[in-house]
DNA sequence: ATCTTATTGAAAATGATTTTCAATAAGGGA
DNA sequence: TCCCTTATTGAAAATCATTTTCAATAAGAT
């Protein structure tokens, strides 16, 4: 795979030793369409390699994030879960349907930057954006998704 | 205080009984500058009620967030903490100097929507905006501030 | 093959939040 | 005003996620 190639390398590059249960969870977030909770990438990296540990688990998700290959995102419910970042300026879309999560870019919010500079007399530097909304597969299974949503 | 007297409203409409604690803990909220973890609602309500629990601080805040009163704000080192909720369509503004959260309006992300709807074939329903910046009074004693912000 | 030292998993510790439960008190009705 | 029902309370215990500790292991440089 390209982009566990790709971690791999950056781990390496900043002193990290290359594991099996590194690896484990490397190709299970790396992979992953949705956001997982660090007890989910526990239960997925244990098929691959059933020795781990959910505390290695913790400490890879750390070290991932420091070196900016993942990142949290935020739910309504938690904010505890974790995806494969942007490389450029990117945001997170959600499906609230199936979790499936894609980013996407081209939001230019510098004129409301401004208005809101002048109006507040705040200094705008950071700005956080998500969307939410219904991926293409829930939209042809509507009816299903949004009955099961409602369970979980 | 208005915004008070009208959470109060709220509560008894939705029927739940108006006691010296929830007192206390609401006028903590509903005044505040800024978005506090219930661990800090505890201790300042405490100030005005001494026999408090920790226990009744966590209920009162479900209950507030449940009656669309307050409303969690999200951060990078945590989301845990609450605000006073929007009236309309409102985002919050949050100084990473002193913490201070103000609400803005004014954004209309309508023809990104639409955009991304067209390119990835979601639909979008909901949208989170938060923006980080620095305050009018942090701004003033900017060096002081940043200081102190490394530590934190 | 050896050596250094980063990494590992189990177990214990921590911290935040929730549940349980008996005692209390809010507020509607007599 | 005085009951009475029942929501609310705080202490203590339970639960859950995450972190720390520590001795054993193994990655990768030499
Ligand atoms: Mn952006
Ligand atoms: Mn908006
Ligand atoms: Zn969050
Ligand atoms: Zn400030």
């Amino acid at each position: 795979m390209d982009r566990i190639d790709q971690w791999v390398r950056v781990l390496q590059k900043s002193g990290c030793r290359i594991t099996a249960p590194r690896r484990a969870i490397i190709e299970i977030i790396a992979n992953s369409q949705r956001a997982l909770q660090p007890i989910e990438v526990y239960h997925l990296s244990k098929q691959q390699y059933p020795g781990i540990g959910l505390v290695t688990v913790y400490r890879t998700l750390d070290r991932l994030e420091e070196l900016g290959l993942i990142r949290r995102v935020h739910q309504e419910d938690g904010c505890h879960t974790l995806m494969p970042a942007a490389n450029g300026h990117e945001h997170y879309l959600v499906c609230t349907g199936c979790g499936r999560t894609i980013l996407f870019q081209g939001d230019d919010l510098s004129a409301l930057f401004s208005r809101v500079e002048t109006k507040t007399g705040f200094q705008v530097n950071e700005h956080w954006l998500q969307l939410f909304g219904i991926c293409p597969d829930c939209l042809d299974h509507k009816v299903v998704i949004e009955k099961e949503a409602r369970h979980a």
